[in-house]
DNA sequence: CTGTTAGCGCTTTCAA
DNA sequence: TTGAAAGCGCTAACAG
């Protein structure tokens, strides 16, 4: 592999001066300006990074540590950030933490022998001592999604307190009054806020304040099918269910179906925080709350940019849309 | 931050010692080890990679390329790689090519310039001179799920014939006789090997022959729609639908469903290669092949390593399993 | 077993 | 505008 040695000889010049031309340095001559390029072209010259990052003491590169890359929301996430990060000349490293802290710990780990210029992180639950310690070392980070207790980072995450008030006023539009409540972990304060933002709209909005009606799995389908269950076991038969994520209104229906068959399962309409493409072809159609998952991961970037430039960016909340696709609804 | 100077201070070693006992060296004594590994603790220190990585020329890093980060399969398949590598004291770095050939060339620069050990490919089409650049420098490829013309790079992908044959023998099961079958782009080497097995096996599976039922799309919604509509256009009227990926799959339903309106739509069955979780609620329940993509990853993984480590891997068909989710199949 | 030292490839002073 | 040279943090070769 070429070095810039090579180059440098090969057009006739010193290394600094190849170096300058080749780092788009003004203080260079046409003259050397072309003869290097063309050396650099003929050798198929690439610049060392590491070599690189060892002299400037920066990387270019970004942290992204999401919670689960299978997780759609994740995926069209990371896939919006690194084209943001592209855009500014970053390249992004993606890492999974599987949604095990361990694993998230471990992957700090690697970011910090990285040398990565900032991270955007979407955190497990509460902090761990490594991740203090990234804190204390003034690595810039922006929080993703998820806040964490005592870390003032910023935040991009979705506005959940609006995407809930939609579901509502869809529910109540529809007519439900017994309306089943799955909810997520509160220790994410995805959870929580949208637990809170359910329980404090629902009366408003013509809907049960029964208690029964209302409980939490884990974000997971096998968790959510439990909590739908322990719902049903209770007596109460809703007219629709509203699962907190994705994948909780995946268990929530599974549990519906098994427990009551297909037939009884028509009869009860599902809406969801998270879209799905799926949800236009159940029975009946599933409406949903959508996350900007892609615009989250553009202004998650854009505001560690700023805090690596030395700005003090602000905290965002995305707004979701809604996706009614219930029996007339204007498509 | 830390160096490994501030380190062998502190435990009043020479550097060299320091460095011996943090890359586990041999070479050490018991009482070194104990004062490197305390100072170490004490000031948090994390060996800067890229200095490391200059020195040894070799990073630990391995690119893996992939064409869609959003498609399950890919998130699947990235997230088992990334454990796999993990176990073996690797890094994954993950890059997007967003189905974009000139995308795919940016990320292998920066892959080159990051001196990557090895490299997971997932290709886009046919080579580039960027592509033939890094081949040509000897860095260690392995191709996934698809291969390349003229790239004898060991590949690690799905039994594509395999799958279409247990779709195959499901239909003939269902008492299928008129089957659409909705192929992907003949240039990608998934979609003709399921396009070839296809035809040359339905005869066999006392499905219609007429080709009149057969079309393809691009491996994506919208393109497999427009196949879907060709097709209903032409008269033929399928008493089941076989969608060659699962996004194939879902344009298809959308076509039908909006041809024929949801009641004539239930009459007719889907199967798809790559499953859904969301098919156990379709009306009818659609079945599907089940591709491995975590096993394609860590065979990917492994078969990489062994390059690196100067084997010659062979290229490898990782299993499809069949779902069944139709009336009375056994759950 | 340990200390000393050269040097990986690059950028950035400092002089000229 | 350019060349020479120092040095980023680390590993490995060498001498002891």
């Amino acid at each position: 592999m070429a070095t810039i040695k090579d180059v440098a000889a090969r057009a006739g010049v010193a290394v600094g001066t190849a170096s300058r031309v080749l780092s788009g340095s003004p203080q260079t001559s046409p003259d050397s300006r072309r003869r290097v390029l063309a050396a650099a072209a003929d050798l198929g010259y690439i610049a060392n990074g590491p070599a690189r990052s060892l002299r400037r003491a920066r990387t270019d590169v970004l942290g992204l540590l999401v919670s689960d890359i299978r997780n759609p929301f994740f995926s069209e996430l990371a896939h919006a950030a690194e084209q943001e990060a592209r855009a500014h000349g970053y390249t992004v490293v993606l890492a999974n933490a599987n949604e095990d802290a361990a694993q998230a710990d471990a992957v700090l780990d690697v970011f910090a022998a990285q040398r990565i210029d900032g991270l955007l992180l979407s955190p497990q639950g509460p902090r761990t001592p490594r991740l203090d310690a990234l804190l204390a070392s003034n690595l810039p980070i922006v929080l993703l999604n998820r806040s964490i207790d005592g870390v003032d980072a910023p935040l991009y995450g979705t506005d959940n307190a609006g995407g809930v008030a939609q579901a509502l006023a869809w529910l109540q539009r529809r007519g439900h009054r017994d309306v089943a409540f799955i909810g997520g972990p509160e220790s994410f304060s995805t959870g929580a806020e949208r637990h809170d933002a359910y329980l404090a709209g629902r009366a408003a909005h013509g809907i049960s304040t029964d208690d029964l009606l209302v409980d939490a799995g884990d974000f997971l389908a096998d968790g959510a099918a439990e909590a739908m269950l322990r719902i049903l076991d209770r007596g109460a038969l809703p007219t629709a269910v509203f699962g907190a994520n994705g994948q909780t209104t995946l268990g929530a229906m599974r549990a519906v179906h098994e427990r009551l068959g297909a037939e009884a399962a028509s009869l009860i309409e599902f809406v969801s925080f998270d879209d799905v493409e799926w949800f236009a072809f159940m029975s009946p159609p599933v409406s949903a709350v959508r996350n900007d998952a892609p615009e989250i991961g553009r202004a998650g970037v854009r505001g560690l940019l700023e805090l690596i430039g030395g700005g003090t960016p602000g905290s965002q909340r995305i707004a979701t849309s809604f996706v009614d696709r219930s029996e007339g609804a204007a498509s």
